[in-house]
DNA sequence: AAAAAATATATCGCATGCGATATATTTTTT
DNA sequence: AAAAAATATATCGCATGCGATATATTTTTT
């Protein structure tokens, strides 16, 4: 029946997303492995290296993720002195989170990771342009995924 | 710096990848919430709809889970009396995985969601044909990432 | 045939993710 | 100004994911 081949895995949108994030994830492990990180880490650090001292919600905001999985990623990564967490004086809602002189340098380390990654993936079988493609339609996906006024 | 510019959240494959399956994990959410599943236990039952009875390894095979996850993801499964798992006898190394009647009927409720997710995504902003070309790169990705002899 | 290697599950520990909810602070209403 | 609503974090509980490792069974080597 037309209904039950939706059911499919093949036929499914969702399940290449799902898996191909965690094979990608997987394939930062290495990488990740030697300086001491996860991946979701990693995401952090990044958005702290572009942009050092934002509050929580701002990083959860640039993440897509709650507030209550970047909390407790956050105080992990303080006790890892990472990072440094201060509550901010002019509003003591908000938790200020800065770099730690050892998540600074770390970002000389991490320069090394898409490059290699790259190397890494790069294949005949797909090429460049696709996967600029693929992150394009992905980036109009997740903005549709993430309007705030879809209801 | 060129290298710090890869560092930049925008730059990468990984982060729209690993943003757009967990939203459209939650897109999911309200319709598995009906049937009282998981998005990974829908995947288990969507693989088992379409194979009913056979090992654990094959289904962390086609999920591309490993079976330290995919071992207690069918036991909560049993225990909700989704499915059923029973040691192999020509081989006792194995345990087959087969649909309850529970499991089985719930296909006929799971039927409608391939369908009505399409509707909550539909939008003149991404077309459909966009979407087929994403899965196509992104399975041919997860075939890449997935080759054994890679190294 | 006995030993070694391979295969198939399973267990353990830890780090996410997230729904539901709590707490503190600030802003808006009345 | 007091009450209500909104905002920003945080806590709790549970289900993944996965690296490391253990156990039982089967297959391959010697």
């Amino acid at each position: 029946m037309l209904e039950y081949d939706q059911l499919k895995l093949e036929n499914q949108l969702c399940f290449p997303v799902y898996a191909a994030s965690r094979l990608i994830i997987r394939e930062y492990q290495p990488f990740l492995y030697k300086l001491g990180i996860t991946y979701p880490q990693y995401l952090v650090l990044m958005v702290l290296w572009e942009t050092d001292g934002i509050t929580v919600n701002e990083i959860s905001g640039k993440l897509i993720l709650n507030t209550n999985t970047v909390t407790p990623l956050l105080k992990r990564m303080e006790g890892m002195g990472l990072i440094k967490r201060v509550r901010s004086t002019c509003d003591e809602r908000k938790v200020l989170i800065s770099l730690s002189d050892k998540g600074k340098i770390m970002r000389e380390k991490a320069a090394l990771i898409p490059l290699q990654l790259v190397e890494k993936i790069n294949d005949e079988s797909i090429d460049l342009n696709k996967l600029m493609e693929l992150k394009e339609t992905l980036n109009r996906l997740i903005g549709l995924l993430t309007k705030s006024d879809r209801y």
